[in-house]
DNA sequence: GCGTTTCTGTACGAATTCGGACAGACAAAC
DNA sequence: GTTTGTCTGTCCGAATTCGTACAGAAACGC
C-alpha cells in the first residue's frame, strides 16, 4: 500500500524519513499550502517565517546579483525542505524561491521547527542532515557552474524537474530554463535541439516530454547522480 | 593595545567576536598549530575530527569531480573557521582544504565544540551564524563562477589572499589560482598580465605584490564584498 | 658554475558562449 | 476569425575561454 495514503498526503523525502514520534511533533503544525508555478515563496531579505515540505513540484533556490542578473543555485522537489536559513536561526532569506513546478507543499513555523528540533535530538539531528546535503547541493553547484558544458547542465536540470514533475512531461520554456542555468536564451534553444535530436526529449511550445530517461542520466554531468547520491543517504533506502 | 596580546594570540575572528564566557569555555580546548602552504587540512572522506580557527593564513575549500578536475568552493581566512560539516555533527569531510598562504591556527575537537555550543547558547547562536554565511558564501561563489568574468574573478580572489597575508606580498602562481579558479593557466596568465599593466598588481616569480588596492576593490565583482558585508554583520564592527 | 626545476609569456586554432536581432509558429483571448 | 502575446528557431559578429604547445627567464641544488 503506497505511503501516501498511509500517511495523510505526505510525500515529502523529509518527513517520511523522519522517526514516527518525531513525524507525530511535527503532524499538528503541518498546513497544507499549493505551490503555483512561477509564484514566489520568498524573496530576498523578506522574513522566512515558515519552512516548506515540498510534497510535488519543484521550486528553484535562485540567487540575484547586483545588476539584476541571476542564476539558480539550487533546487528542491519532494525530497526536500524550502528555506535552510530558517533551520539555522536565521530570519532573513537569502535567496529567492521561485515554484518552477506546480504541486503542492505541506509549510510549518521555522520557529517551532526549531524548537523541536532542540527538544527532540532525532529530529535535530536529522535537520542537521539535512542542512549538511544542502550545502553539498551548494558546492555541487559550485563546481558544475565552473566546469560543466551547458548541454550537461541542460541535462542535470531535466532530471531534477522529471523526478519533480510527477510524470514524462511538464511546462518550461526556454526562456525560464535560460534564467536558471545562468546563460542566454539562444544557448539553451540549442542545447535543447541537440537532445531533441538525439531523441532523449521531445520540445513542443513551453512543455517538455521526457522521452528517453536513461539517455538523459548518460548525458547529464555527474552533478545529478551526486546530489540523489547524498539524499538517500540521509534518507535510508526505502 | 591590540587585542592579539591581550588575549593570548588569538586573532581569529570568530572567536574574538565571541563573548567572554564563550571564548573562556573554548580556550583551554585550543591547540596551536601552523598552516603550512600546500599542505593539506583535510581530504574529502576523511573523518574531520577537528576545527581550525585561523589566526593567520588562507585555507582553500577545494570541490574535486570524478574526472579529477576542481575548482575552489570558499576561502577562509582569519576571520572563519575550517570545516564546517563537523559544525553540524557530520563526522566526514567533503571538501579538501587546502593551505593557500601559510600562517598559523588554533584546532579544538569538534565534538567539544559542538557539546559546548549545545550547552551554552551564545556560542550555539554564533556557531548557527557562521555556518550561515558560510552558506552565504558558497551561493555568491556558485553564482559567481557561473556569471563573473575570469578577471572579475581573479581580483576577487588576490583581495581576499590579501585580507589574510598579513602584507602586500605573497606566494602565488598562476598555475595554483588557475586551479582554484577552475579555469586554463593560460588565461591566469593574461588575467595577471592586465592586472598589472593596470598598475595593480606586481607579480614576479611565484610572488605576487598588492600595488594598489583600491583599484582591485573597483575591478573586482560584488562578491568579495558581498561575503565581507555578511562577516562584518556577523561579528559586528569591531 | 652548471644543470635542473619551476614558473611565466605567448601563440594559435577550436570551441563555447555572448548579446542582440528577427522571423515564424502556435495558442489563447477577443 | 482575427488579433495579440508568447515561445521557438536561427543567424551573426564579437568576446571569452579552451586546450595545447613551446620558448625564455628566474630560482634552486649540486
Amino acid at each position: 500500500m503506497d505511503q501516501r495514503y498511509v500517511d495523510g498526503g505526505i510525500t515529502n523525502g523529509f518527513l517520511r524519513a523522519l522517526d514516527p514520534e518525531s513525524r507525530d511533533r511535527l503532524r499538528p503544525h503541518l498546513e497544507p499550502v499549493e505551490l503555483v508555478r512561477r509564484r514566489l515563496i520568498y524573496s530576498p531579505g523578506e522574513d522566512a517565517t515558515h519552512v516548506y515540505f515540498v510534497n510535488r513540484g519543484l521550486v528553484s533556490l535562485v540567487k540575484t546579483m547586483q545588476d539584476g542578473r541571476l542564476v539558480e543555485v539550487g533546487a528542491i522537489g519532494a525530497e526536500g525542505v524550502v528555506c535552510l536559513s530558517s533551520l539555522l536561526g536565521l530570519a532573513e532569506a537569502v535567496l529567492e524561491s521561485l515554484v518552477q513546478i506546480s504541486g503542492d507543499a505541506l509549510k510549518m513555523k521555522s520557529s517551532v521547527l526549531r524548537e523541536e528540533a532542540a527538544r527532540h535530538a532525532p529530529l535535530g539531528e536529522m535537520v542537521r542532515g539535512y542542512a549538511h546535503i544542502a550545502i553539498g547541493q551548494l558546492t555541487q553547484t559550485a563546481a558544475c557552474n565552473r566546469l560543466h558544458s551547458l548541454d550537461q547542465r541542460c541535462c542535470r536540470w531535466l532530471l531534477a524537474a522529471h523526478d519533480s514533475a510527477g510524470g514524462d512531461e511538464f511546462q518550461l520554456t526556454h526562456e525560464f530554463l535560460a534564467l536558471m542555468l545562468g546563460v542566454q536564451r539562444p544557448g539553451v534553444s540549442i542545447a535543447a535541439r541537440h537532445l531533441q535530436d538525439a531523441g532523449m526529449i521531445r520540445y513542443q511550445k513551453g512543455r517538455v516530454t521526457v522521452v528517453d530517461r536513461a539517455a538523459l542520466e548518460a548525458s547529464a554531468c555527474e552533478c545529478y547522480g551526486a546530489i540523489r547520491a547524498q539524499i538517500t543517504d540521509l534518507y535510508g533506502t526505502d
